[in-house]
RNA sequence: GCGGAAUUGGUGAAGUGGUUAACACGCCGGAUUGUGGCUCCGGUAUGCGUGGGUUCGAUCCCCACAUUUCGCCCCA
């Protein structure tokens, strides 16, 4: 037997059902919020996401899918959303068009890591990116976006954690100030954060292992190490952020894994109880530079991504994964009865209801219990002795009542009673 | 990438070094020969993750691998 890569999912049965109700909720919001579809490749050139997401990221230093394609072409299976969608921005020069460009997309991510609970190898991420506007009313709307999202899927414990990572020259200050202040006591740490320091030092921060650690605990903060134009800009954020009624946090030692980031980064929690370790469900910030570092113009950006699979953890099954009923189903037991079913299906399905029959040669008791598998509203019941008189059995399969109409009357009937 | 645990049908699971591997759910059929959901009866043919090894004989013991899962790392 073929089983499916490790760290796949089939998405079946209820989590499909889940899936689309999500997808079609976060479209949903999308029109409100205004936001346009995008679509961009799966895969990419292996240097978009070296020189977006950085090099020092795991995400990129062992976590990608690369491949050689028969032309020799170096690309790389996406790992996050948002390199691909600033490289159409500029590859199809909408900086010269209106800004700012509000777009949203859904598709599958790929991360080579080991598979565990919220962790798998083809993720689904939705998300959102702003290109072209720095007002900080869109960092709050960014936010708040995939915040009323959860509240509407109805999910529990939710926080929202938010920090200012201030300008590229801020954090160069911050980041000296920081290695300055941890170098003298840097084998009190753990053998990663020690590794950390020389790669990527503000990744310290949010370290699990030293999470208590005294040294850390008393480490200088990034907010005290930023320009007052920063400052400005930050508070900024969070009154608007309050004005749209989020709950918030400032965590000042929030920082993110991905290299693009600056000014506002965020991330949404939900129940530790359900999701573990893996309780970030969303995840984003302000990109000012990326369209920079990619060749485009200085366009600054803020964007959010959300992990589906997560979300879907996180989501009360009772609600989101009952499937949708069917309008009728239609139970025959002879060929002369079964033609009429196929035939009636068809009119009734161009006249918009939904309906289905009996394909596996049940018997009719079977056939009821199908009908209700499928959670049919309306039985039409087949009858040879009624067909030659031209009635034809419509029962209610809540009351139970059941009502002989007229053959050429049967469309209008289930139409009007839908 | 590191450490722990697990793997028996469509599903949930019991179990044993030796004929036909319980039980329950589900599904199908019948009783009710064309009006179901209750009840009763019967059926349920790719079943002990894969590959080796020990043994007269392995689903059971040993080894490896795979997958799943928990924790770490990281992220969504």
């Amino acid at each position: 037997m073929i089983l499916k890569p490790k760290g796949t999912y089939d998405m079946i049965n209820e989590d499909a059902i889940k899936l689309q109700k999500i997808n079609r909720l976060f479209e949903y919001f999308c029109d409100f919020y205004n936001y346009d579809f995008i679509r961009t490749p799966l895969f990419e050139a292996q240097d978009l996401f070296h020189r977006s997401v950085g090099d020092t990221s795991d995400i990129v230093t062992k976590e990608t899918y690369d491949f050689k394609d028969r032309g020799n072409r170096d690309l790389t299976l996406r790992p996050e959303g948002t390199a691909g969608v600033v490289r159409s921005f500029i590859e199809n020069k909408m900086y010269g068009e209106n800004l700012p460009k509000k777009f949203f997309y859904n598709g599958t991510m790929y991360r080579y890591e080991r598979p565990g609970k919220g962790r798998n190898r083809e993720l689904t991420q939705l998300g959102v990116e702003v290109l072209g506007s720095n007002d900080p009313a869109i960092d709050a709307e960014v936010i708040s976006l995939p915040y009323r999202l959860f509240e509407e899927l109805g999910l529990k414990d939710l926080n929202v954690k938010i920090n200012n990572l201030g300008s590229k020259e801020d954090r160069k200050l911050y980041r000296d100030a920081l290695v300055s202040y941890l170098e003298p006591n840097i084998d009190c740490l753990c053998t990663d954060c020690q590794n950390r320091f020389k790669t990527n030092p503000l990744r310290i921060l949010d370290c699990k292992v030293d999470r208590n650690n005294e040294i850390l605990k008393n480490a200088p903060s990034i907010l005290e190490y930023q320009s007052e134009e920063s400052k400005k800009r930050f508070k900024k954020v969070i009154e608007y952020l309050e004005l749209l009624d989020i709950d918030y946090e400032i965590d000042e030692r929030l920082v993110r894994g991905l290299d693009y980031y600056d000014y506002t980064v965020f991330e949404i929690t939900s129940s530790e109880e359900i999701l573990g370790s893996a309780n970030t469900i969303a995840g984003g910030g302000r990109y000012n530079h990326l369209v920079e570092t990619l060749g485009g113009p200085d366009i600054p950006c803020m964007g959010f991504a959300c992990g589906i699979e997560r979300l879907m953890l996180a989501i009360d099954d009772d609600h989101f994964s009952k499937k949708r009923p069917l309008d009728c189903y239609i139970l025959y037991v002879n060929e002369e009865e079964k033609m009429k079913a196929i035939s009636l299906a068809q009119d009734l399905r161009i006249s918009g209801v939904s309906c289905d029959y009996d394909t596996m040669g049940r018997s009719l008791k079977s056939q009821f219990k199908e009908a209700d598998r499928n959670y049919a509203e309306l039985l039409i019941l087949l009858n040879s002795e009624d067909l030659k008189k031209g009635l034809i059995t419509v029962k209610d399969n809540l009351t139970k009542v059941e009502t002989k109409i007229d053959e050429n009357e049967i469309i209008d009937y289930i139409v009007s009673n839908g």
